[in-house]
DNA sequence: CTAGGACCTGACGTTGACGTCAAGGGCAAG
DNA sequence: CTTGCCCTTGACGTCAACGTCAGGTCCTAG
């Protein structure tokens, strides 16, 4: 498979496929003349590494687990690096619902009838806001 | 108060409040002298700042949507932006559960004794990863 | 054989939220 | 007065994940 149909497949440009190659994130064989040659699994493999660059994982980071994904198991300190991504993951999940509450809350001044500036914003609950449930 | 306090309490830099200046996202007063003299509310409508672009909103969307939170009230567009921005987050709230999910299974992965490299990754559970509790 | 599309390498441009340095001004203590 | 810390503006540096352009190669269809 060259590189025009992983890209289009993975839903992504062949810049990128080229830049991950220059990170060690993938390894294409290459043709004769030079062209890259990849395997039907390269497209879930990009798919992957697309996942993980939207979580926000730098691709240093990614070419350190990606090891892991291709053995299948791991050392000590890769597991310690997984434990730590996850929980970085988990982290900015927190960080996102707190903004999303926060949004809510805006929503939810906005759709009153403003009756007088009503508070219950600027007191201090911008990190324990209860998660109230708003619909649109 | 002056800049490096806000700072301090705030727990930014003092950059960090030059180029929220710079966006238009505080207005603080200026002695003669020139200096920055802000309110009391600046150390709060920081964090608040901070919160959104932890969140990943950039400057320009807050700045939109600060208005609201000064007036407490929004224009119908300034409403739709809101909501348009709590999807986002609730989207990327998802796409880092599927990420946290990848790397739980790839820990569970490392966890096991690897019999042969078993599956239950390469298949399509990428996404469909059913959230498994692992903890260190 | 030739047109045109896909591919190659190399290199510079982009964007956002700042960091960092340079060169000076303001201000309370000693 | 001067020491020293905080402040000012201005401007260039950074980092990551690519976008984009330039100039050349490959390959397939007609």
């Amino acid at each position: 498979m060259r590189i025009g149909e992983v890209a289009d497949r993975a839903g992504v440009s062949t810049r990128a496929l080229r830049y991950y190659e220059e990170q060690g994130l993938i390894a294409p064989e290459r043709t004769g003349s030079g062209q890259r040659s990849y395997a039907e699994s390269a497209v879930e493999r990009v798919q992957m590494i697309q996942q993980f660059f939207t979580a926000g994982l730098p691709s240093r980071t990614i070419r350190q687990l990606l090891p892991c994904v291709d053995t299948g198991h791991g050392s000590p300190e890769a597991f310690a690096m997984l434990a730590a991504e996850r929980d970085r993951i988990t982290a900015a999940m927190a960080d996102l619902a707190a903004a999303r509450d926060a949004l809510d809350a805006l929503i939810d001044l906005a759709h009153h009838p403003t009756p007088e500036h009503c508070p219950a914003l600027r007191d201090p609950a911008w990190s324990s806001y209860d998660a109230g449930l708003v619909r649109a």
